[in-house]
RNA sequence: GCCCGCCUGGCGGAAUGGUAGACGCACCGGACUUAAAAUCCGGAGUCCUGUAGGGCGUGCCGGUUCGAGUCCGGCGGCGGGCACCA
């Protein structure tokens, strides 16, 4: 990549962004545009905006460039729009890469992450954001976690936290709890050994108590995207359907019976077997007595607890030579297998199979050779001759081959089914959530230190309050698998609160959702002795706009949804739902470069040809042109921001990112895209320098054609500009500004033209200030250029377009024949219908065409078309 | 596997059910220059053809409508999530 020359030239005088961003910076800090009180009196509307806050990895990426341009064209617009704009950043500080930082290279996590954060913040910082950084704090500050930890005894004493078993992937070798990225191919990524699934005792919250309100608060958030509140819907996963029992022919282990859930109890006659989770006690104690189904239990363990691993596995069963009686089928009996693919987490564990009509029992059943009856007809089937084969038949249908449900619909029978099962006194109607408890104790050393003792005598007790907050210890070490804190030689032996005896502290720390769950209510009041000040929290929240990643569409919008709850249900909130605006952003991606020897190029190391082939910048070599994909370290297809802002400034950087696409979409990183970025800003800034000089007198009396021309397109543009950051689409927005400065440049040619140079100043003043939320340092620079002395763009109104400017003062109908395009007519906007029909019926090729037939019908859309429907 | 999206010229994309391709990138032509770069001006979906007119065209197949990129059904490809990555 060549480097752009910024030297001044004589002749092409240019933007020097190098000296320009600083500058601006600097006076916006100076002048504190962008800090607000945690308790405002300016008596402003307030305005809540918030990008997903950085984990600290150690550079920002693309991914930041994006997400904090897009909260930064928000804030600085509604700034503009006289908000008191509330507009914070901090640090989303632990978590599992600090810790495997340290154990790689001996490096401290907690000094890991604040270089990381020391650097990463310079960067954002040269991105021009209109950040309160007075607001800023990391997560693993006891200032944060200390608070955290007296919410966690908040939900405590309020019933919201609870100790249960659950599973976990455990590393055998290493004697530790892995997370399920560090699982591979089933084996822990560092040890290689065969993963297990271990049962441990655990904290969790308890975000089931809230799943119903939840789901229906989902309905209200008509500012949140459609698709990621059907996600959270089919997270929480509300079902009605039937638990029943199914008796065992023989009991096992003194279990009389089989308890199963199920949605489609209209299906009963057309089971075929009962299935258990490898988990399931039934299962456990048959493996107790049997080596071969200890073995396929066993094998089962290995699977880990990833649903998305355990539901893609190849379908395992085991047949226990148990059977069960059904309970509408005097006299039949049906087998029970343990099957690798059904969750303990779900229902009660064990499921009965109905192979016809459900797909994962369909394959089950065709693997194990196990009974097919299919029980629900599709329409216009024939009961003669419907036959499954490999793929189930889950549509609706009329119920046969089914006793007292025969001739009923899915629907009718589901009812019904149930109805004689609570007759029968074998099972009942329930409802089901698919949402679990989110259990949040971690085995980890670089997070919020949960703050309860165990003791031997009293049980758990909550850390007293003048003891908090419990803070991590310093002096650690990585030398050995397993906790550190729990390795640590005296930090977990404490005396009781209650009794004073020996105990023992919580050695888990929180999962770093917790962390994120209410960052957005801190930067509320970052510095309270509470968690949260509730006057300042009850003035900003919810927040106004937030804006992230469509990767966090589920558990961390949910989670911070119950938390908001649970803090309300506490006392430290008033509102129930965080984030009134949901955006989430595409992910920003880039072509990835394989040299001849197979291995990933980094873009720097690629010279693109003419042609379009791809040489590798030293060697020469060939080099394979690989799939545009998401920027990842792993494929060498990054772009470094830093380096961008360096060579373009942060300018073109935002605004290469926000004019590519609609910011809901992935996005490609280009060099040419960057370069023409670039070429624009040096465009403006030389618009600007031909209009030095236009002095702002009074408006003129006329205006010539030109001039009124371009006095439309401005105000056409602050519409639009207007309504386009409204709705998000800001790559509109800056094809409007282009447009603007096309208009402009056309306008200069025409500098002699009457109210020519009013108009000129009046369009570089607007195409400024209203690029300002995008190109910040260049629309102050402009905007000083042109009205020197004025108060600068960041502490402007936001411009008002002039209606009489904005409407048409003529319209093109287009005018079809039959549906297809024909001609066009030329009208008044307020023409009638009439006076448009018959103008349509006139236009030459139309009336050529309209000739000798019969118009049978004539459709006027005011503004937009004629269409004629012709005799056929 | 399950849930949720996305798919429009060479490329990114625009388009309240109403003229598909605004705007930009790349490309081509012209001006300026000794020349190049930069800049400025202009061109262009594609095919037939005479710059008049017409055919085709928004992943594929079908439907609703006077009219479908847009709504409905099916299929294909790509991507996000799947509870310990953040």
């Amino acid at each position: 990549m060549t480097e752009i020359q910024t030297e001044t030239a004589p002749d092409a005088p240019r933007y020097n962004f190098r000296a320009a961003e600083p500058r601006w910076q600097l006076e916006w800090d100076r002048h504190g545009c962008f800090h607000v009180e945690d308790l405002p009196t300016d008596g402003k509307p307030k305005y809540y905006v918030l990008e997903m806050f950085p984990y600290p990895s150690g550079k920002i990426h693309m991914g930041h460039v994006r997400n904090y341009t897009l909260g930064d064209v928000v804030a600085r617009y509604k700034r503009a729009q006289g908000f008191s704009v509330l507009h914070p950043m901090g640090w989303d500080a632990f978590g599992l890469p600090a810790e495997n930082a340290a154990r790689e290279r001996g490096v401290h996590p907690a000094k890991w992450t604040f270089e990381n954060i020391a650097n990463m913040r310079v960067e954002l910082q040269r991105m021009g954001l209109s950040l309160d950084w007075a607001r800023e704090f990391a997560t693993c500050e006891p200032g944060y976690y200390g608070q955290q930890q007296k919410l966690f005894l908040d939900f405590l004493a309020a019933g919201l936290v609870e100790r249960k078993e659950s599973w976990v992937n455990w590393d055998p070798v290493d004697g530790t709890v892995l997370a399920n990225e560090q699982v591979i191919d089933g084996r822990g990524w560092r040890s290689g050994a065969l993963v297990e699934k271990k049962l441990l005792s655990q904290w969790f919250f308890s975000i089931t108590k809230y799943a119903s309100d939840l789901l229906a608060a989902l309905d209200r958030m008509d500012r949140w995207p459609e698709r990621v509140r059907t996600m959270q819907k089919n997270w929480i996963g509300h079902s009605t359907g039937a638990q029943l029992h199914f008796p065992l022919v023989t009991p096992e282990a003194g279990i009389q019976q089989i308890e199963v859930y199920t949605t489609r109890p209209d299906t009963l006659f057309g089971m075929s077997f009962v299935a258990l989770a490898p988990e399931h006690p039934i299962a456990a104690a048959i493996a107790a007595r049997n080596p071969q189904a200890a073995a396929f239990v066993a094998e089962c363990r290995q699977l880990g607890t990833s649903e998305a691993v355990i539901e893609t596995a190849e379908k395992k069963g085991f047949d226990t030579g148990l059977r069960v009686a059904h309970p509408f089928l005097a006299g039949k009996t049906f087998p029970v297998w343990i099957a690798n693919f059904v969750l303990m987490e779900y229902g009660t564990g064990a499921i009965f199979g109905c192979p016809a009509h459900d797909q994962r029992d369909i394959e089950f059943a065709r693997k194990y050779g196990l009974e097919v009856t299919p029980v629900v007809l599709p329409p216009n089937g024939d009961p003669a001759s419907f036959a499954v084969g490999n793929d189930a038949y889950v549509g609706p249908g009329t119920i046969y081959q089914s006793g007292f449900l025969d001739g009923l619909d899915v629907s009718e029978a589901k009812a019904r089914a149930i109805a004689e099962l609570e007759k029968l006194g074998v099972g009942r109607g329930v409802t089901n959530w698919r949402l679990r408890d989110w259990g949040v104790s971690r085995q980890r050393y670089w997070g919020c230190p949960i703050p309860v003792i165990h003791c031997p005598a009293c049980g758990v007790q909550p850390v007293p309050a003048d003891q908090l907050p419990v803070v991590l210890p310093d002096d650690v070490t990585f030398d050995k698998p397993g906790n550190p804190l729990d390795h640590h030689p005296t930090w977990k032996h404490v005396a009781c609160p209650s009794c004073g005896a020996p105990a023992r502290r919580e050695t888990d720390t929180c999962d770093t959702f917790v962390d994120s769950s209410w960052y957005f209510a801190r930067f509320c009041s970052p510095q309270a002795s509470e968690p949260v000040n509730r006057a300042a929290a009850d003035h900003w929240l919810p927040v106004d706009q937030y804006i992230g990643g469509i990767e966090h569409a589920i558990l961390h919008l949910l989670y911070s949804r119950f938390f908001t709850r649970a803090m309300s249900a506490t006392g430290s909130l008033a509102v129930d739902e965080p984030f009134d605006g949901l955006f989430t952003q595409g992910m920003v991606t880039h072509a990835s470069f394989r040299g001849a020897d197979g291995r990933w190029l980094y873009p720097e190391e690629v010279d693109i040809r003419a042609d379009g082939s791809a040489v590798h910048r030293e060697t020469g070599e060939a080099v394979t042109v690989g799939r545009v994909e998401a920027m990842s370290k792993s494929k060498r297809n990054t772009v470094d921001p830093g380096e961008i802002i360096a060579r373009y400034g942060a300018d073109t950087a935002r605004w290469f990112i926000l004019s590519d696409n609609p910011p809901d979409r992935d996005i490609e990183w280009t060099e040419s895209g960057v370069a023409g970025a670039y070429r624009f800003t040096q465009r403006v800034y030389r618009l600007a320098e031909a209009g030095v000089g236009l002095t702002p007198g009074a408006e003129p009396d006329t205006f010539g054609p030109p001039a009124l021309a371009l006095r439309r397109t401005t105000h056409r543009a602050i519409a639009a500009l207007t309504e386009a950051l409204e709705s998000f689409a800001f790559n509109v927005a800056v094809a409007r500004l282009y447009e603007l400065a096309n208009a402009i440049a056309e306008g200069d040619r025409a500098a002699a033209e009457p109210g020519m140079a009013w108009a000129r100043l009046e369009a570089l003043s607007m195409l400024a200030r209203l690029a300002g939320p995008m190109m910040p340092h260049l629309a102050e620079e402009v905007h000083a250029l042109l009205h020197p002395g004025e108060p600068m763009v960041a502490n402007l109104p936001w411009p008002k377009a002039d209606p009489a400017l904005v409407a048409a003062d003529s319209v093109t109908i287009a005018v079809q024949v039959m549906g297809k395009l024909r001609g066009s007519v030329v009208v008044a906007p307020d023409a009638t219908a009439e006076t448009v029909i018959s103008a349509a019926e006139n236009e030459p090729n139309v009336a050529r065409l309209l000739a000798g037939k019969r118009v049978v019908k004539r459709i006027h859309v005011p503004g937009r078309i004629v269409n004629f429907v012709i005799a056929a």
